[in-house]
DNA sequence: TGCTTATATAATAAATTGCTTATATACGTT
DNA sequence: AACGTATATAAGCAATTTATTATATAAGCA
């Protein structure tokens, strides 16, 4: 297996290490999301969301397009330390759950 | 496969996600230290070496066992989470080497 | 064009982290 | 008992992190 070196991976694992961009990378990992589904799912400002998000595309974990008036957010499978990624996410309760919830409220079309 | 609670995990890789902490794993998986061998292996003081193990302890991630004058850490293979901990740790490089390094110099049997 | 919505960024404040130095504790040896 | 070595803990401090509020930018629509 391809390893990373110490530093890098330690970095990876201290973005991993809050609990709400590990759910972000969660959910991304299953689908797309726009920046007001995390803040409806996290019920946390639109500033906080978009710094979390800002530090996980500064290391290169998510990439970001803009769909008209919404930016989604996806996840960088091409990333040197996806393969870590994945094994951690692996580790964690499934996050769809969390996108479910958010479709019945109807809030999901918001962005659609 | 058990998963842990994204909160437990997220704490688990806050700790791992520390270069220091993150190689400390990377030696235990190999080898039980002593305190004073992380002091020559990461070039750190000892109250610095102490308080990193102390997190990691904390956790339930380590565990002490005095040896005569030497406190020797060792991994909680029984830990919760040591199922990610051991993913975490194939992705770094092998730590063995700085064991290896110690005892060319003759460093490491001050513990034994 | 002007308004609304979605998002980013900047400034700031509070909490946390990781080190340092100083000191305490515990064991082994003389 | 006194001393040296190994380790832990406490206090203090600088750097980092994460949130908040305020503001800027960009797209869609009346």
């Amino acid at each position: 297996m391809e390893k990373d070196s110490l530093e890098s991976t330690a970095n990876i694992l201290k973005l991993l290490g809050d609990k709400t961009r590990l759910a972000m990378m969660g959910l991304l990992i299953k689908n797309d999301c726009c920046v007001c589904e995390f803040v409806e799912i996290f019920k946390m400002t639109q500033p906080a969301i978009s710094q979390h998000l800002r530090k996980l595309k500064d290391a290169g974990l998510v990439k970001e397009q803009r769909r008209g008036q919404w930016i989604f957010y996806s996840l960088n499978r091409d990333h040197r330390s996806f393969p870590l990624v994945q094994d951690v996410i692996r580790h964690i309760p499934d996050q769809e759950e969390k996108i479910i919830q958010l479709e019945q409220q109807g809030l999901r079309i918001t962005c659609n």
